[in-house]
This record gives C-alpha cells, sequence and structure tokens, in this order.
DNA sequence: ATTTATAATTATTCATTCAAAAATAGACGC
DNA sequence: GCGTCTATTTTTGAATGAATAATTATAAAT
C-alpha cells in the first residue's frame, strides 16, 4: 500500500506538489499501461484505500485528468477512463501535426543560430542511432521524441505546448500509442534530413511543408 | 447570499449539472467581468461563504478553472486570476489562427452541400448586419461569432473545439476581448466574402488562407 | 414468463472537521 | 533604525462524515 508515502512524503523534491498532482500523475500511468482500460468506471473508494488517502484529493485530481480528456465525468455516476476512437485518434493527430508543423516554421523564423545547432545536435544524434548495425529503435524514438520537444521549447509558445502535451496524453490512450511506424525509422530519418534542411535554410514555408509531411507518415493505423 | 440556490436547486434544467461545474461558470463569469482581476489571489473562505457552499466543491471548481488557464494555483498558496502578457495574448491569438483557418479548410474540402449553405445563409446575415445606415455593431459580432462557430462545429473535430473554446476563454481574460477591432466592419465583411468564395470554390488552400488573413486583421492591440 | 414497481445497497456529492504550512505581527538583539 | 527570530493568526490541504441519487435485486402483477 501507499506508494505515495514513499515518494511525496519522504519530501526530498525541490518543488513540493500537492497530492492531487501526484495522484494525477500516478492514475495517468495506470492508465497508459492499460492497468486502467478505456470505458472501465473508476472506483474512487478503491483507488483511495489503495493509495492510503482520501477521497477530497483522488477527485481533484479526477477533475484534472478530465480537463486533459483522459477521463471523462458523468454526473453522479463518477469518472471513467476516456474511449478513443479511431475517429478521435486521427482528429488528435491531425492537430499534433498542425501545431508540431506551426512550430517548426516559427522556429525556421525565428531561431537563434544557437538554437538551431542545438537541433542539428539532436538530428546528428538521430542519425546515429539509427545506423544500421545497431539499430537501436528505442534510442531512436528517445532522440526523435526529445528533437520534437526542443524544437517546441524554441518555438517559445507555453499555450501550445500545453496543447500539444495534452493531445500527446490522449494519443497515448491508444494502443498503438507510437507517433512513428515501427520499421520505418530509415524513412523517418529522411524525413527529418530534409526538415534539417529546410530548417538551416530558414526557410519557413518549406520547413512547415516537411515537418506535415513527416507527419503524415507517421501515424500507425488504428486498431 | 446563494445565487446558486435559486438557480441549481430548484432543478428545472434538464440535465443537472454538478455543483463544482455550476460555481466554476460563476468564477469563470466574475472572471471575464474583472471582478475578479488578474493577478488577485482567491480567497476560498470568502467565495465559499459568499456563495453559501462549503469549500469542497469550491476548490473542485478552481481546479477546473486551472486546466483551462483561467486560473494558477500555487502549493500552499491557492489560486490566483491568470495574468496574460501581451505576449500570452499573442500567442493565444496565433493558435487560434492556426485551428480555425485549419478548420475552414476542412470544411472547404469535407462539408456537405448542405452545411456549406448554412455557412452562406450566416454570411448573407453578416452582409445585413454591415449595412450602413444600421451600422449594428453588436449584431455584426454576434453572427460572426455564429459563424465562427458553426464553421468549426461543421469541421467535425471535437478536441480542436475544446481547444478553440479554452484558447478563446483566455483571451477574454484581456481587456480587449474582441476578435475584431472595432471600427473594422467594412474590412472584416470584405475579408469574409473572399472566405466565402473560397469556401464555395472548395480550394481549400485559398479558404485557409483567407481565414488566416481575416485573422491577421482582427487582433486588437495589446495593452 | 416477462415486465414493472418497490426496496435495499452502493457510490457519489457536498459539508464538516482536523492538521499543517505560510503570512503577519511583535519583540528582541544588533 | 533595521533586520531577524519567534509566536500568533490566517489560510490551504486532507480526512471523515452525512445525505442524495442511481443501480441492482427482489417481488408482485399482468
Amino acid at each position: 500500500m501507499s506508494a505515495l508515502m514513499s515518494e511525496s512524503r519522504s519530501g526530498l523534491s525541490l518543488s513540493p506538489r500537492a497530492l492531487y498532482v501526484e495522484v494525477a500523475e500516478l492514475l495517468r500511468q495506470r492508465i497508459f499501461q492499460r492497468e486502467l482500460e478505456p470505458g472501465s468506471w473508476i472506483d474512487e473508494l478503491k483507488i483511495a484505500e489503495e493509495y492510503g488517502i482520501s477521497r477530497t484529493p483522488l477527485r481533484e485530481a479526477l477533475k484534472v485528468l478530465a480537463a486533459e480528456g483522459l477521463v471523462t465525468m458523468k454526473v453522479r455516476r463518477g469518472a471513467y477512463v476516456t474511449e478513443v476512437s479511431s475517429q478521435d485518434l486521427s482528429d488528435v493527430y491531425h492537430l499534433l501535426s498542425l501545431l508540431e508543423s506551426d512550430a517548426a516554421g516559427v522556429v525556421a523564423a525565428r531561431a537563434t543560430d544557437a538554437e538551431l545547432n542545438e537541433l542539428m545536435q539532436l538530428h546528428a544524434e538521430l542519425e546515429k542511432a539509427a545506423q544500421p548495425g545497431m539499430a537501436n529503435t528505442d534510442a531512436f524514438f528517445a532522440v526523435n521524441e526529445r528533437f520534437h520537444m526542443r524544437l517546441l521549447e524554441i518555438a517559445n509558445n507555453r499555450w501550445r505546448d500545453q496543447m500539444v502535451a495534452d493531445l500527446r496524453k490522449v494519443m497515448k490512450l491508444n494502443r498503438h500509442n507510437s507517433l512513428l511506424k515501427t520499421g520505418r525509422i530509415q524513412e523517418s530519418l529522411q524525413e527529418h534530413r530534409a526538415l534539417m534542411a529546410a530548417l538551416t535554410a530558414r526557410d519557413a514555408e518549406a520547413t512547415v511543408a516537411r515537418m506535415r509531411a513527416h507527419f503524415a507518415n507517421g501515424l500507425e493505423a488504428a486498431a
């Protein structure tokens, strides 16, 4: 019992987080691991007892998850894990593509040279991870993730960052949650190269187009 | 006291809402009316007593508003109304432009003829409201709002709808919350005509460009 | 046998109570 | 006179308790 006590109560974190934030994070993980399945109701009492907390912070956590779209609340019925249809999945992916492509365009237009160099550095790591022989898929995904994250940071729009973060969480509700089709490493790398070319040329329009193309090929076919 | 009792407890609404939802709505209104000013702390006890409720549903409502970006929560400090800088404002407006332009493109590509006719109908009302002589600014704004809303509905992406709704709420935190500069009725109408032309031609790319142009001219200079 | 109505149980929603942390004010020392 | 430390007060955070709505189960009637 009480995975919370060991983590949050020991209190070694620099910025202490509220209990409901911790609980929200734990629930998020359980949802993503499909321990809590889409469509299943969340039993407040059961979860609260599992974590050794009261219902109050749990209910606050559920409100947060509801705002993120991970759970849906029904009056006097409680919360259930949101079910995402393949339509939802493609809708969300469309928006991710739109937002990140736009961010890429902003970066092409406004990033400092130092920031562009950072991205080139990350791209170099990507090339390395994709070298035949090592074919480290996980590493490729990880670096790819860092690249996209850094790009968003450089684009410097905290509202967009928040939206992208939320949309990505929704994508993770699906079984096929990777934003890159498996076995597409080489193609993906090619797209990244084209993207970097447009970025270093500081051609915003081309950058947007390249990022869109990157996304267009990325969505795994929905279940 | 208790604006709530008369409204929610009489219980005549078709779908009864939870108390925290009602409270969230009331707080939203007070924030938009600047009765609760950006930067000011929200006194839980004071508000709860005003509404004649306990702090529990109020705190849940604050979590919802925090997710919308209307209030910001600080651990062990409580919630304050979010302050939006002019940078924030332009960032949010940029995203609204991006999302709604994309929606317009989708509509151009995929709407049924009946749906396009609906938009043409709304546009006709817009023309009417803008006729010199009557110069009904409020009516023009209202119809314009309905047009944008209907366009989003037709684009049929509930995740985008949610994001646009949230972003618009953030825009309303600013004093100059109209999405159309005052005294720009005729220019705005011209832009709308161009948009309709692209829509009826079912030219998605042109439609996106027109909507972007419409937004590009719309933002009132920040305070 | 199926359907409807009623009763009982379960779970959520809201209020109240308790605990802990931060702000404030006052006193003491430098 | 200014700053710092401590005590008090205020406010947030969490737990528990009470009430209400919904679901399920049971029984009766058609």
